[in-house]
DNA sequence: CAAAAAATTTAATCCAGATTAAAATAATGG
DNA sequence: CCATTATTTTAATCTGGATTAAATTTTTTG
């Protein structure tokens, strides 16, 4: 009758669990909306009963509370790979792409898409924001550095950094599944993103 | 009593004060999302009670529906508008991006980015449905034009449309209202979509 | 101004879906 | 095997917010 907070990280079965239920609920969240997706309709992909949801999450709040945790973390492992790949600013922007997207569409993914975090409890939403406001700074960096660097040419980092996340986030709601699809993305947004379609 | 269905289209005054609830739903809908919005909250906005939000609209699902028509309607509109200004394929997609933005954050926002296309009734959802990927398809259609002409770079259609549909449809999310902001998206965006990042 | 129509409110009802408690089943370790 | 703990289900309850009907106020019109 342990509750899911109360639990050793070790116990990698659970975790496991745990963590295929986050998957599911990222789907369904992305493809039917929050208020679209019932407890049961996520317990269903996983051949499980609503109520047993409840063995690993509080309520429905802290599933996607830990959603968008999962999603976050997704998002600044991307950028910590292409920090630690160094090269100039346009290289590791790019590089944060393709991780960022390969994670996305790969085995790692769905990722939540975060259009709820005002649902969220104040404490969990302030997180959340907070983790997501990390991340804009980071990438807005990036994109300074490639500034200062001579390999990204001048521009508004606030508003690029807007429009690349906007791309970004919206690919889960359009792509699911297909492998082949999958690679074509990798491919080729990092392409559109960084040199546009000017030919 | 009578029903918003059987309504006149020329009584201007109940088609303004609905469409002052439109944007209302459209505002809370990007904000807090749709479950997190009740009819209150829109009818709040608009110094009501929720339900007065009746005499406009059958229920919660067709105000999401007319908050999803019209955000296609200021889609297809900004297409027509760049359609009609002629030029080669870039120029089109260029002119598009603007007039799109400088509706979307202009007065005639803020409009609803459809995340909840799925939890629309049958019918409802088809017909957005329609229009949504009416609008892809147009648009695709207006990036092979510029490939053809030679104005825009070999590039696959499909993803790119979706990279920056993402970027349009995700600017909702983060703006709010403030003319100068505004102003700069739409100086700023069609010049990062359409000339990436590389200096 | 008075009647009719339009717009809104008040005060219920109603219900899908979240939540809970207790019971049942499955896994694990000695 | 048994005992203990982990996991899931069954069968309720509970509830926020949608919805409705009737009454009230506001606006229009002849």
């Amino acid at each position: 009758m342990a509750t899911s907070l109360a639990r050793k990280p070790a116990d990698s079965r659970f975790a496991l669990k745990r963590d295929r239920m986050l998957k599911a609920a990222a789907f369904c969240f992305n493809q039917k909306g929050y208020s679209g997706t019932s407890l049961k309709d996520v317990a269903d992909q996983l051949g499980l009963t609503d109520a047993a949801l409840y063995y690993y999450v509080r309520n429905k709040e802290e599933l996607v509370y830990q959603c968008y945790l999962r999603a976050a973390e997704v998002g600044r492992e991307a950028l910590d790979r292409a920090v630690a790949d160094g090269g100039n600013g346009f290289d590791q922007v790019r590089r944060y792409l393709q991780y960022h997207i390969a994670i996305m569409v790969g085995d790692r993914g769905p990722v939540a898409i975060m259009s709820e975090i005002p649902s969220l409890q104040a404490e969990h939403r302030d997180e959340v924001l907070a983790l997501s406001r990390s991340h804009s700074t980071r990438f807005e960096a990036m994109l300074e550095r490639g500034i200062a660097d001579g390999s990204i040419a001048q521009c508004d980092v606030r508003m690029t950094g807007n429009a690349i996340m906007g791309a970004l986030n919206w690919i889960p709601k359009w792509f699911h599944g297909d492998a082949a699809i999958a690679q074509n993305i990798v491919d080729e947004f990092p392409h559109i993103l960084s040199s546009g379609l000017k030919s």
